[in-house]
RNA sequence: GCCCAGGUGGCGGAAUGGUAGACGCGCUGGCUUCAGGUGCCAGUGACUUAACGGUCGUGGAGGUUCGAAUCCUCUCCUGGGCACCA
């Protein structure tokens, strides 16, 4: 007997399938009718080597093509890389070297890396966003949103680092302070490119309903709320005094104009313009808003962060009440970006108006009267009340619920001239500029006199130079001595180019669209992606659930609406999955972190292995290299195969969810790979057929319950459920030893079938070893007979009020008066009667019985 | 701060409102082995009982139901996202 080689065997048939061209895309002509199927995983960032998180998406990503592909689909699972972005001119700026040669160099090393993993990709059609190939036809689309008026320029904060002089990420900045200089961050406008995203709003949002059942739930709701439409009113408050100079008022926006009368001041942010009005001449504002311009230009730090406050001197009227003014206050919470960058605050019914009124003193006025409350009595304390209720203390809106006061306070400010219903997004347009080297160029040319022009189409791509240095911070573009400078496409005088790139989202907004045709002239060819698009089944990471999900839907819409497209939603399914984590270790000595090739368990402690000290283990999280707690791949696949690793990445924990990774884990399920191969080379030399006729029906109905469970976990995405009946299965195959010969090897012919998309190498070496013709991956998905599948007993427990008490046996299907005489006949179930009256027996077909008796 | 998700044995997890703990890991005992490992057999939620059995048990507190891990309300804890990380 022969034990199963995963070195000898994997990469041989993995040269079997290449040699064979099996994953090859068909063109829907060769497909010849069948129907087609697109399966994505999102595409990953050439850090340079695969993590356990790429095994695990990847690997699903497999599960679903390899099983489409046996079900009769025709299908396209292509690869790339999402290949611009910081780490490329980190590693620049760290290690002298070239962001385009760190980059391709990644690129080699992990596709090695991947098709090691025996994907069943079609890798003719790779390709890198870095590509000018690819990029140079972003470019040219991004030109026909441009003359569509969908793409514009306006000033926007970033976060400014004012040692280095460069703008920084939200993620260098830690602290409030830049990653590199260590200096306190300020926020900065820039000039810079918006894409308008918020005139698609209502259609991203409306969108979602069409996804409904095959994304997940989560998602959605984070879109939507992400997306945040909201119906309010936008009115205009008068100054109470003589209006400072050019301004007429100042217009807010609210979604409680229920609440109007509870308004106990007004807050602007710190870059409205009336702020910066009132600054000039005034050292104190103009102290108080550079105070405001500290800090980073997140969300969650400006949210997150201490509520800060200061009165303008200004007073404006109440539109309802002429006799009382409201002070006009700048405060650090509200943002510019949302609705018209000023508010009004009603303390009483809103947490963040409710804090900085305490903090400054001002008046806290409840309007909105909660159910059972005694409008004598109801005060609100550190908490805002924002339930629901009936208004009071607010004139013409007393009495009135909620929603019909809103209505009435707008009906009275539109009568008044003062302002209008409207409906607001807390989406924002899509900022793509980047002032960073590694990135697609934009294409536009600044001329003196024309203004932006755009580069015309014959001169693209506009391509990045090679001959860039990173040894000083900035973007090199900006300092590279020729490539900005060329001739205005509209009047031929001289001018400079953006240096400007986009943001690295834009690129994988269409990869998936580009992947339908990569050689196409166009960006898309249209006929390629009708037939393949939408994706199918798209599979990623729940980190990207909004952004990257969101410009994607955005940018589909965006092509389709000129004429690129078909389709309005791109992914027409999708599955996010969960991350792989791994204990963690730190040195009790230095405090360092240590790897899990550096420990070993001795005696039921975690010790280093050098130094033989125990080590403390800290919280399971996610793998990452600033924690130590990463496991390569290779190693794993160096010692247990590829086909252990993809099943242990999906057999452990639910695909939504985080996966721990445990190196006992994954013996269980190199183990697994062991039994089967164990069973199939035994198998495989029974020359007569045995076993009883109760043997063989037992057989058939275990094999066919398998096909029924395993056909539905893969198709719903529950592989770790579909994993355990494989254990299932081998063991009952263990307790009928007996059946030997043809019933045995149809038995593990289903098997091997069904085990095919997840552990596709074991799978060849067992059909080969059981003499099929041809290779498993152009073989077949198995019938399931629900016939030959069928129990002949069921055991049907019996309740007595409630509690399991007994079992009876009963054949499938039996009857409600049958089950049910049965049941009261049972002894046991009788003793539990005693002194006892039944009042009601409830009989669950084929599942339970309740006795209620009293 | 805002939005979203998840809490079930020693561990990962299973369970169309219907037998809680499938399956795996670990552990215990036995067989195999010079030994270690592998492999094979049996057991394994807690408490209780000589045994049959009984009681409790799905983060916590209430509720709906003949019946709740599952539905509802409140609460605690952990994780993800927050627009320049990809």
């Amino acid at each position: 007997m022969a034990r199963y080689n995963p070195k000898e065997a994997e990469p041989r048939w993995r040269a079997a399938w290449a040699a064979a061209d099996v994953f090859r895309t068909r063109s829907p002509e060769e497909a010849r009718g069948k129907p087609k199927a697109y399966v994505l995983e999102m595409f990953p960032y050439p850090s340079g080597r695969i993590h356990m998180g790429h095994v695990r998406n990847y690997t699903m990503g497999d599960v679903v093509a390899r099983s489409k592909r046996a079900q009769g689909f025709n299908v396209l699972h292509p690869m790339g890389w999402d290949a611009f972005g910081m780490p490329a001119e980190n590693a620049a700026m760290e290690r002298g070297v070239h962001p385009k040669g760190w980059t391709y160099d990644n690129i080699a090393a992990m596709r090695t890396q991947l098709q090691a993993l025996g994907l069943s990709i079609d890798w003719s059609r790779e390709f890198a966003t870095c590509d000018p190939e690819y990029y140079g036809r972003q470019q040219a689309w991004f030109l026909e949103l441009y003359r569509r008026g969908l793409v514009y320029r306006k000033e926007a904060t970033v976060n400014w680092d004012p040692v280095d002089h460069t703008v920084l990420s939200n993620e260098q900045v830690i602290d409030g302070r830049g990653w590199r200089s260590g200096a306190l961050v300020e926020k900065k406008k820039l000039t810079q490119w918006f894409l308008r995203i918020t005139d698609y709003a209502d259609r991203l949002i409306d969108g979602l309903k069409t996804l409904e059942g095959h994304w997940p739930d989560k998602v959605r709701l984070m879109q939507e709320n992400w997306i945040g439409r909201s119906k309010g009113l936008r009115f205009t408050f008068r100054f109470a005094a003589t209006p400072p100079k050019g301004f007429d008022g100042i217009e807010v926006y609210t979604t409680r104009p229920d609440t109007l009368f509870g308004a106990s001041f007004v807050g602007i942010a710190a870059d409205h313009p009336l702020a910066a009005h009132l600054a000039v001449g005034n050292p104190q504002i103009a102290a108080f808003i550079a105070e405001c311009r500290q800090g980073g230009t997140s969300e969650a730090e400006i949210e997150g962060g201490e509520k800060k406050g200061l009165f303008t001197g200004i007073e404006v009227t109440h539109p309802f009440d002429p006799t009382q003014s409201l002070q006009v206050w700048i405060a650090n919470f509200v943002l510019m970006d949302y609705g018209t960058g000023a508010i009004f605050g009603c303390p009483a019914h809103d947490q963040r108006d409710l804090d900085f009124a305490r903090k400054y003193g001002l008046a806290v006025k409840p309007v909105v009267l909660p159910p059972n409350a005694d409008a004598q009595t109801f005060a609100v304390g550190d908490e805002a009340y924002v339930g629901p209720g009936r208004i009071y203390h607010s004139g013409f809106l007393d009495g009135l619920e909620i929603e019909e006061a809103k209505a009435a306070a707008i009906a009275r400010i539109e009568e008044q001239e003062q302002g209008e219903g409207a409906t607001v997004y807390r989406l924002r347009d899509w900022g793509v500029s980047r002032q960073r080297y590694w990135g697609c160029p934009i294409p536009i040319i600044h001329c003196p006199k024309c203004g932006p022009v755009a580069v015309p189409g014959d001169e693209l791509p506009v391509i990045l130079p090679d001959d860039v240095s990173f040894d000083t911070p900035g973007n090199p573009l900006l300092r590279h001595p020729t490539w900005k400078h060329t001739t205005c496409p509209g009047c031929g005088d001289p001018g400079e180019r953006e240096t400007d790139t986009l943001d690295t989202f834009v690129d994988s907004s269409w990869y998936f669209a580009r992947f339908t045709d990569p050689t196409a002239i166009r960006p898309v060819d249209k006929a390629a992606a009708d037939y393949w698009l939408p994706v199918d089944q798209y599979i990623g990471g729940v980190e990207h659930a909004v952004l990257h999900l969101l410009y994607a839907r955005f940018v589909t819409r965006a092509l389709a609406d000129d004429g690129m497209l078909s389709v309005e939603e791109p992914f027409a399914g999708l599955f996010t999955q969960g991350m792989v984590t791994h204990e963690t270790y730190k040195s009790p000595l230095n405090g360092q972190w240590l790897s899990p090739a550096e420990v070993e368990l001795r005696d039921g402690r975690w010790v280093d292995v050098e130094l033989g000290q125990p080590v403390d283990v800290g919280g399971i999280e996610k793998m990452s290299k600033s924690k130590k707690n990463t496991v390569a791949p290779e190693d794993i696949f160096e010692t247990y195969g590829v086909d252990a690793a993809r099943l242990f990445v999906l057999s452990d924990s639910p695909p939504e969810r985080d996966v721990q990774w445990t190196e006992t884990g994954v013996e269980g399920s190199w183990r697994l790979v062991n039994r089967i191969w164990a069973e199939v080379d035994k198998t495989a030399d029974d020359s007569e057929s045995t076993g009883s006729e109760d043997e063989v029906r037992a057989l058939r109905r275990a094999a066919h319950k398998l096909i029924q469970g395993v056909t539905e976990a893969v198709a719903n995405f529950r592989f770790n459920a579909g994993i355990a009946q494989f254990y299932a299965f081998l063991n009952t195959l263990k307790t009928l030893e007996a059946v030997k010969g043809a019933e045995r090897v149809a038995a593990l012919k289903a098997l091997i079938l069904l085990i095919n998309p997840i552990t596709p190498h074991l799978a060849e070496a067992c059909w080969e070893r059981l003499g099929f013709e041809g290779m498993v991956v152009d073989a077949a998905w198995p019938n399931f007979d629900p016939v030959l599948a069928a129990d002949d007993m069921l055991v049907l427990p019996i309740q007595v009020n409630g509690k399991r008490r007994h079992e009876i046996s009963a054949p499938p299907g039996a009857s409600e008066e049958a089950v049910r005489e049965i049941a009261l006949a049972d002894a046991a179930v009788m003793r539990h009667l005693e002194g006892l009256t039944v009042r009601k027996v409830i009989v669950v077909k084929d599942r339970i019985v309740n006795i209620v008796a009293t």
